[in-house]
DNA sequence: CCCAAAGGCCTT
DNA sequence: AGGCCTTTGGGT
């Protein structure tokens, strides 16, 4: 019944299988292939797919291919990947493939830049400012007719002018490369011993090219950026390209000048905060192959390669990777993955490794490559725990005597101190004196945190607020709130009231002024004007500060009672991020961990230095609490209207009981159940032995019965390794 | 009984 | 994604 030649189209739609599209006449698409496809009353971008074009859809019902677009096709490894993520994260390929495809703009051919040069013709009359324009061009290499006009000091009018009169040609330049070649060869360090040898074992990974992960775990300053640049170094001998991944808000003008360093250019940029055109021209050069070198956030993982030779997960442990919107995925899991398709290697970077990681390293499924010493001028800190039933901090404060007393030595020897707490805001919980009321938040029953600098009491979790009031709403009285707890806020005020002389700056991340402001005061830290740093977990997170001294952490031991299977790991690898921060130049530093608890494993193991003790027996009390060490730990997301959202819990609950099969309900929640735009989610962690394919499971479970309203999304959250 | 808002379905 | 159709619950 042949004879019209079709292809199968994948959209960047909610749809799972391509659609069937004919070919025109004298036009040739292979799979890979960029095209516009009209869709009901409109055209949008899809990809030529594998899928054999199915014949379900009446001939005469198929409409054309509109157009082929002259770019690079998307290689198999990427549209294997796109499938395999698709698959394995239950959402429609379409989605995935729109990741791929986000940034329409490259498409269409670059124009090339306008410039102006000296032809050497003088111009009839001649003005001051004319000649300056000259003279600025004098060095007879083409000029933007705005730098000129600006390096000259006059209006851009005058060099128009100039151009008229024909003593200034214009030129037509391709446009600059985004990025220039990075040279494996610029500026190779000098290694110590136990990094030469990492060093090594780096380079033979790269040059095998082989399939395989290797975990980097090292302490903070034990040079793994380094160590790692010499796999990205040979990457680049070998011609292929190579991409380093990094939690986006360690994404900093300090990284890709470090990567400058030591390969002579900057790498391309990918993230969010890269401007729409730049990141058309990046998309386009990473696909042509002419960008080797690719520094992103996690999204970078879905840009189109054809010679991925290499993936880096710096900070592999951040929960940044997660993406919780759209499609559900870990890049960091992804990023093994993609390596698996491709028969590259991957890397694994951290200080504080996610258990995961930790537990296929131990068990030989990643290499291991372990730096113990820190850079020779570095030493570690050193950390005492305070118990604050033992030192209370006085009456209305939050700072035991013990840490205020190593602040003010540390002010004294004009150095600068970092107070770590991680809570936003004034002050966690608002209550009435008088009839006890607790500010809730209306949607999730959370405790409404006050911002005083806002005037705003606000929810952490849906984003809700409302004006801190007057009057209790409850029972009437007037003046008759109180804060408890601290929270950045107000650690600052104490900060101020006990040492009104010091210079003071708060980091978090509801700062006004976004990331400009962050930048700045940020910069502010490292060139010494300020004295006392207070901030949230956001210090924790690949910043430097040279001049720090003394890291304070204000209850060390927040964070460790939320009942979260990840609890435990996520307090250790924050303490040991921040207090990791100190003593980065070496000299007199000090960490400080303030805690109600100072015998917790967690404290413990931060302050007596015993990291190895904390995983060991992290490990083995999940072990003996039937909670996966690692493996194939998948959550339900529940999205529903809200007036479903009850019901749907209650039957996913009811569903989940270890009875019904081999998937069992772990907690309630790795994440408390939130409100997020008028949609309640409720997250739960299943796990199911090895072997056993649970997607398949949850798939046929869902089918069977699915759920009454909205719908109900399965996300595999840990470890894609045992389905390779 | 009417209506706005939210959710679901379809596009080849 | 974006347009269209259905469901739902609040209001009269």
């Amino acid at each position: 019944m042949d004879g019209v030649p079709t292809v199968s189209v994948l959209l960047p739609l909610a749809v799972d299988g391509p659609y069937t599209y004919r070919v025109p006449n004298g036009v040739t698409l292979s799979p890979g292939d960029i095209v516009r496809v009209p869709l009901g009353p409109r055209e949008i971008i899809g990809a030529v797919w594998d899928d054999v074009p199915d014949g379900s859809v009446g001939h005469n019902r198929l409409r054309p291919v509109a157009h082929r677009y002259d770019a690079p096709p998307l290689d198999p490894t990427i549209r294997k990947f796109v499938d395999w993520v698709a698959n394995y994260t239950l959402t429609p390929r379409g989605m995935v493939l729109r990741m791929v495809l986000r940034a329409p703009g490259a498409l269409e051919a670059e124009h090339d830049i306008e410039a102006v040069m000296l032809s050497g013709k003088p111009p009839e009359r001649m003005t001051d400012a004319r000649r300056r324009v000259l003279e600025q061009a004098g060095d007879g290499a083409p000029w933007s007719r705005a730098a000129l006009a600006a390096a000259a000091g006059v209006s851009p009018g005058v060099v128009s002018g100039l151009v008229e009169q024909g003593s200034l040609t214009l030129v037509h330049l391709p446009p600059t490369p985004v990025a220039l070649p990075p040279d494996p060869d610029h500026a190779p360090p000098r290694f110590d011993d136990g990094q030469s040898e990492a060093a090594a074992e780096m380079r033979r990974i790269a040059d095998a090219g082989l399939f395989g992960v290797t975990l980097i775990d090292g302490i903070t300053g034990s040079g793994k950026t380094e160590v790692y640049f010499e796999a990205v170094a040979e990457t680049l001998r070998r011609g292929r390209q190579a991409l380093i991944l990094l939690p986006e808000i360690a994404l900093t003008t300090d990284f890709l000048d470090r990567f400058a360093r030591r390969f002579g250019e900057r790498p391309a940029e990918w993230h969010s905060e890269v401007p729409p055109r730049q990141r058309e021209r990046t998309w386009r050069a990473v696909a042509a192959g002419t960008v080797k070198a690719v520094v992103g956030a996690r999204s970078a993982l879905f840009l189109p390669f054809p010679e991925l030779g290499l993936v880096i997960v710096d900070e592999e442990h951040d929960s940044a990777y997660k993406q919780e919107e759209g499609v559900t995925y870990n890049a960091r899991d992804m990023a093994v993955v993609r390596g698996h398709l491709g028969s590259f290697p991957v890397i694994l970077s951290s200080a504080t490794p996610s258990i995961e990681s930790r537990v296929n390293a131990d068990q030989g499924r990643y290499r291991r490559i372990e730096l113990t010493s820190r850079f020779a001028a570095a030493k570690l800190p050193e950390i005492r725990a305070v118990d604050m039933r033992v030192h209370p901090p006085e009456r209305g404060f939050f700072l035991s005597p013990v840490l205020v007393q190593a602040m003010e030595a540390t002010l004294a020897a004009k150095s600068q101190s970092l107070l770590f707490l991680n809570r936003r805001g004034y002050a966690p919980l608002t209550l009435c004196r008088h009839c006890g009321h607790r500010f809730q938040c209306p949607n999730c029953s959370s405790w409404l945190v006050e911002h005083r600098y806002r005037g705003q009491l606000v929810c952490h979790h849906c984003g809700h607020h409302e004006a801190r009031p007057e009057r209790c709403p409850a029972c009437g009285t007037e003046d008759s709130l109180v804060a408890c707890g601290p929270g950045v806020e107000r650690i600052a005020e104490e900060v101020a009231q006990r040492f009104p002389e010091a210079r003071c700056t708060v980091l978090s991340s509801d700062m006004l002024g976004g990331v400009p402001k962050m930048r700045a005061e940020l910069e502010t830290i490292r060139s010494g004007g300020t004295d006392i740093v207070i901030g949230t977990q956001l210090v924790a997170k690949g910043h430097n500060f040279p001049l720090l001294a003394l890291v304070g952490v204000v209850d060390a031991d927040l964070g460790l009672a939320q009942g979260d299977p990840r609890a435990a790991e996520r307090t250790f690898q924050l303490l040991a991020q921040v207090t990791g921060r100190a003593g980065r130049a070496g000299g007199d530093s000090q960490a400080l961990l303030q805690t109600y608890a100072p015998d917790h494993p967690v404290i413990a193991a931060i302050a007596s230095g015993d990291r190895e003790a904390f995983y060991a027996r992290e490990i083995e009390a999940r072990r003996t609490a039937g909670l996966p060490p690692f493996g194939r730990l998948a959550g339900i997301v529940i999205s529903a209207a809200e007036r479903a959202s009850a019901q749907a819990y209650a039957m996913v609950l009811r569903r989940a009981a270890p009875e019904e099969g081999p998937a069992m309900v772990l907690g309630p929640s790795e994440a408390p159940l939130a409100v997020l735009r008028g949609r309640h989610r409720f997250r739960l962690l299943v796990r199911a032995p090895r072997g056993f394919d649970l997607q398949d499971f949850l798939r046929s479970w869902l089918a069977a019965a699915p759920p009454p309203r909205g719908n109900v999304r399965v996300q595999v959250d840990i470890d894609p390794q045992s389905f390779l």
